[in-house]
DNA sequence: TATGAATGAGTTTTCATTCAT
DNA sequence: TATGAATGAAAACTCATTCAT
């Protein structure tokens, strides 16, 4: 790799984000030092300043970040299914984030988000609520679909089911971050499922939860 | 009020809370100084001194007062109810601390702790993680209850239902502080009161959500 | 006691000076804080300023105090000896003064009243000069009456052995406090008057120390 | 010099050290500012942490050096030389650091590592008490030869004969400060050599001090 | 480009002193 | 007179950022 190509660049540039997310989840944004992310990857502070103009900076980008990947499992639909179905695989593959080895960082990483973006509305806030108001939407769309397929009591409010089910992802990460990892978020998964078949219009016909629990 | 009057510091010492909690809610605990909690009280720097012995001792006693504010309302049990009706009005309570006016600060402080959480195991982490356990074994608890009483599916895990809904309230927090507030906590509420109704053993017998609308 | 009464307001001085030395030889001049010597004496802080004007004029008053008292022994002749016994006898209430129990308290509050009057030449360095040399100067009478009456070698420089001897008694005591008390005061004395005793004019013939000067 | 190498940041550590030392002397540690020894130096207060992590460790390098280099003169022996000659030229060597241009300023020095060592036992009164110790029986030693070769009376304490020459440089060094410099150390330490000389066991035949011209 | 020493503004904390009660 | 809460001026220390090499 010659060092003044792009690609040069654009690689030094990931390896300081990546440093920066993990001293980050270390240490707290606030916290964190430059010193701290320089060790890190391996050069000297003065360096950083080359690649991101300033911390405020790293930590906006660090945070896009984070938010982007949040969730970018629900973009990959699958066809030749339910809409039920399809909302119910797309939150499976969402939980699976929560289930991993870095389920805890990534929940850490999205608090520290959540918390700058009450500190920089404008350059972090604003974006992570596109993120999220994105794929609270995504959500009411599928809700939609099952209804007009009748697996979802067409009464019910889909854009709240949107909410809720993201809000069940969120409030599952802080509660790991809260119980430092000691929550059983499949257990969890496995009870939303059950509650989601529960929506059917009719509360009842072959709609059997008993079977389709976990 | 006489200065040196036990009440007179005890009344001190409030203000001073209530101002740091107002300031760190604004500021975040790592951005704001002394001077700010100073300035919003009306006093000088060095006097919170004499009530508080440093800032990390001040952000620990506002964590503290978060923790325990968080979720009193759970403790307030209601004789005459099923422990069905116990469980959702007890959650009704809890959800109303998040449609009022301080509802975004409330969680804004809760997020704060959170992270503050992460930065000290010790003196933030491990009195939150003792709270929120205690919540979620009291909601499981009841949950018990209900089972017992047929109105839960007995087969259910009551655990994995106390972590689902002590989630799904952190989560709507989290959800409101990253859409300033664009959250309809209340659709969630209801739909949520449908969900858990939807848990019993036989899913059909005259069971109707839309009456037990709050 | 008549609270108003003089006697009342000096032993309630009194009472101060000796809080203010103790708490100073425990944390020093600088540490020792106005709050430390007001709970030593068992008042409030602000009462001390009705005794003194400011914590340096408690400091200058603690070391004047040192000072006098440093050597008082000096001054009480006793009749009937001979010079070279009075001499050594008035050493002996010295060093009486480096074998009991307040030794190290003593040479602690020399030492800092030492380091202070570098700090404050005019207030502190001065009078303590003054004593340092009374102390010298009277050592140095009463070799020279030994030396009229013979039992101290005449050519002797007299002034050198007040200093020397003054120096002895300072050095032990800076010694003492070096060396946390674990020095043998008495066995030094023992060697001292020993020393002193041998600068007889007959020890003699050929103890040429004029020619032996370097 | 190129600014990174080692041998730069040595200087800079030893000109730091230096200017430190001056500061102190001055101002006493307490007093001096790390502003105070920046300014001394010509750099920014921020820039000493580099160096040293924090006033106190400043302070105790300062000492170290003071205690380390108070009498490293007793070290270079001389051979071809009586013990006795042994001794006195080795106090001779103490001495003549009582005598130049910065003997005041050694002396203030050496009170302030004395009062510190009270304040901090660990890091400053235990290696000075090491020190000190050290002196004192390396002199004890010397006295025993001599005490060997006859020039020393045998019955004689020599371990005191240590402690009261080690406490007659401290004291000389006291008195100096106390009398801001006026003080005939050169007559002490000749009517010291004299009062050595005079502990022969016959205290008189022979001891030609004339001859044992240093 | 990279380095890392230096800057200097900003933060927490202490404490002599004051003064209303 | 005594109290003790409050003041406010330091002072130690940190760290993002700069810039000479």
């Amino acid at each position: 790799m010659v060092p003044s190509s792009d690609a040069y660049l654009e690689e030094r540039k990931a390896e300081i984000l990546n440093a920066a997310r993990a001293v980050f989840i270390r240490h707290g944004f606030e916290r964190a030092t430059m010193q701290d992310i320089a060790t890190e990857v391996g050069i000297s502070p003065g360096a950083i300043y080359r690649y991101f103009p300033s911390k405020d900076d790293l930590i906006t980008v660090v945070c896009a970040a984070a938010g982007a990947a949040e969730m970018r499992a629900f973009e990959e639909r699958r066809e030749g299914q339910s809409a039920l179905e399809l909302l119910i695989e797309g939150g499976r593959e969402v939980w699976e984030g929560l289930l991993d080895a870095e389920a805890l960082d990534t929940a850490r990483m999205n608090l520290e988000a959540t918390v700058a973006a009450m500190r920089h509305p404008e350059t972090i806030g604003e974006p992570l609520r596109e993120e999220m108001n994105g794929i609270r939407e995504h959500i009411a769309e599928v809700v939609h679909l099952a209804q007009a397929e009748g697996s979802i009591d067409p009464e019910l409010d889909a854009a709240a089911l949107g909410s809720l089910l993201l809000s069940l992802t969120l409030g599952t990460q802080m509660l790991m971050v809260q119980m430092s990892g000691d929550v059983d978020a499949d257990a969890i998964w496995q009870l939303t499922t059950r509650m989601v078949r529960g929506l059917g219009p009719e509360e009842l016909q072959g709609l059997t939860p008993g079977k389709a629990k976990q």
